[in-house]
DNA sequence: ATGATAGTTCGACTATTGTCGAACTATTCG
DNA sequence: CGAATAGTTCGACAATAGTCGAACTATCAT
């Protein structure tokens, strides 16, 4: 069963992270992946081709934000939160956070 | 004297904020505001050309995060820290904070 | 006015990123 | 085994972003 690599916690770059978590769409992802957890890419790939999805999903695990495990015929996906929380305390909860909050008045004054 | 277009705090975007702090030489501008405040861009220079600094602080200003207000011949440059807290509460701070964190360890185990 | 200083704008170029179809790989099921 | 499913990799292309010199603008000092 062949496994994905990951970057350890300490490889973890701030600049990665906030690139990665600047796409609307690879935000997104994080934002469902921290409501339910872990999940396969297929739920997620709102429209997109495979191979959309499959290269955003590559920058995420890059990046430290997500790990990937092969399960059966799943990918299965799933936040590094704690290990993001040990290197950048407080970061994905803010952030997560954030992203809450502008949706709520994308239309309104 | 002519002064900077500011978007208003209502039509800040997260993904705007994280791409332009994404940029490592942007986030150093804004550390270093973080640290004394408002600074001119001159001393914010770090070696490049007049024109690459000129860019980034436009995207810093377009997303948000730096107002600049001509003072004589100087552009002094602030973070707008406190519409930015309203807006996105801990946001700033939690990445400063990371900024700082990522910065003690780049060579050590 | 003239010159000096601080920074912007323009335009060209390069590099990085995102998109997507097609072919490929791994696993399960029949 | 062969077919189906889930996702990756490759390669081409488009779009976005960063870099930098040169010309420009605004302000201040003389």
């Amino acid at each position: 069963m062949k496994q994905y690599e990951h970057p350890p916690a300490e490889a973890f770059r701030l600049t990665a992270i906030l690139h990665a978590l600047s796409d609307p769409y690879r935000l997104s992802i994080v934002q469902k992946l921290s409501v339910l957890q872990p999940q396969p890419c297929a739920p997620l790939q709102g429209g997109r081709p495979k191979s959309s999805v499959s290269h955003h999903f590559s920058v995420l695990r890059k990046a430290g934000l997500v790990r990937t495990v092969v399960v059966g015929v799943n990918h299965m996906n799933s936040l590094r939160d704690a290990e993001l929380e040990a290197r950048f305390p407080g970061l994905l909860k803010t952030i997560l956070d954030a992203a809450a909050r502008s949706e709520g008045l994308p239309a309104q004054d």
